[in-house]
DNA sequence: TGTACATCAGTGAACGCGCGTTCACTGATGTAC
DNA sequence: TGTACATCAGTGAACGCGCGTTCACTGATGTAC
């Protein structure tokens, strides 16, 4: 009811501070609405309190301004990431907050995480795709790698087991957001239970070929402890 | 170019000959579209060799032909994975074949599958919902059922480990689909090793509380054979 | 300190488009006599 | 067997709508003199 006009113009300079604006007014609305479909250029503007032709003075098109929400979204899902791993100096812990705060993180935002996961085709891939490989993939990564260091399993399954734990995280985000109506429970400790259980099942499947099977106990135990 | 129009009209009574026409132009259209939006009224009614009016006479609304759209589709999910059954006695290999079925079936159809999930909303649940609650949810609840009967796990886990299993088919398959410029390889044999490892982790996890120890020892064996 | 001017962030009105949906109709089909 | 008629699957034209985007403009802001 209250369309809220922008009070005062932006100073000389600063263009980018409406842009700016602009990118918190379509993530807000993301963040509201239950379909990424509510997203028009006329609805943004409104939010913002401008008219719609000024997001054109910010953005070619709206493509170009869904990419940068996105570009923003994966930007703030590395910073989670970073601060899921800060003062973890335990890589297999590490490994686990990673997860959650995947997990965390794509729950907190539902239809972000689907909208920001359906941009990515054929065209726009390079710019999108490329910053999300620059934030979870690479905390993952960086974390495997450690964990084969320690022992847990050979150097060469790292990639494997990267794209592994993402695709546990990803489908366990997914399916409580696109089934809420199963039985969940309490959301956090069955996703919990289950990146453990995935956990678990790469150390038991390297033990033939490990070269320190005290190690590799040493794991499982702390797996398998709730 | 070539708008083919209709030849005869259907007789009198088959009405819902024309409507399954209907639902094979929408379904052949997310097959062949990269975008769920190419979906129109419009669009399927030329595909079918009709105007745009008579799709009314079979659908109240676009949306409730979407939902027969969902709903054939999750049929034929079901009856792929009722063949993946077929002739397979023994519930881990069943189990197995189950899950590759399912990451086979959504990567052969990625723009319905996803659109099929993103259908499920608070309105429609009802409707689509159920539908999937009764093809893929029943079929790995019976198999994982039979596996703790045969003391893979205890029985208290059933519904957990459905969950957990469908997340890992479900992020293998859209993470494959979203994603295809990871380095997936060889896509089913990557995929068949994700849901070995998951298995093998739940079994571990309940090594410490399983009353049958040398069945287990023996699903940890297969489990490990590539 | 005061005035004329260039800049440029944001506006208002309009465009063409494809959409979902409606409504009065048409004309082939099957039926009753 | 032949004719009049009711049925109803499908049509043609149109509706109102919200969309993305454009273009000539306005008027506050900072600058030069």
């Amino acid at each position: 009811m209250s369309i809220q006009r922008r009070r005062t113009r932006s100073p000389r300079g600063s263009g980018e501070l409406l842009a700016d604006e602009i990118i918190d007014a379509a993530t807000d609305l993301l963040l509201d609405e239950k379909e990424a479909a509510a997203v028009s250029i006329r609805a943004v503007a409104t939010r913002v309190g401008v008219t719609p032709p000024s997001i054109y003075l910010h953005f070619a098109d709206k493509d170009a301004l869904l990419d940068a929400v996105c570009a923003r979204y994966f930007g703030q899902l590395d910073e989670q990431m970073a601060r899921a791993e800060a003062g973890l100096d335990d890589p297999l812990e590490r490994a686990l907050s990673l997860g959650m705060s995947y997990i965390r993180f794509a729950l907190d935002t539902p239809v972000l995480y689907r909208q920001a996961f359906a941009r990515i085709t054929a065209d726009n891939l390079s710019k999108v795709d490329e910053i999300l490989a620059a934030s979870a993939f690479v905390h993952f990564s960086r974390t495997v790698g450690e964990l084969a260091e320690a022992g847990m399993f050979p150097a060469s399954q790292v990639a494997d087991i990267v794209l592994e734990w993402w695709s546990a995280a990803h489908g366990i985000a997914s399916l409580m957001i696109s089934k809420p109506s199963l039985n969940w429970g309490d959301d956090l400790a069955r996703a919990e239970t289950m990146l453990r259980s995935v956990c678990l099942g790469r150390v038991v499947m390297g033990v033939a070929e490990c070269r320190e099977p005290d190690a590799l106990r040493g794991f499982l135990a702390r797996l398998r402890d709730s």
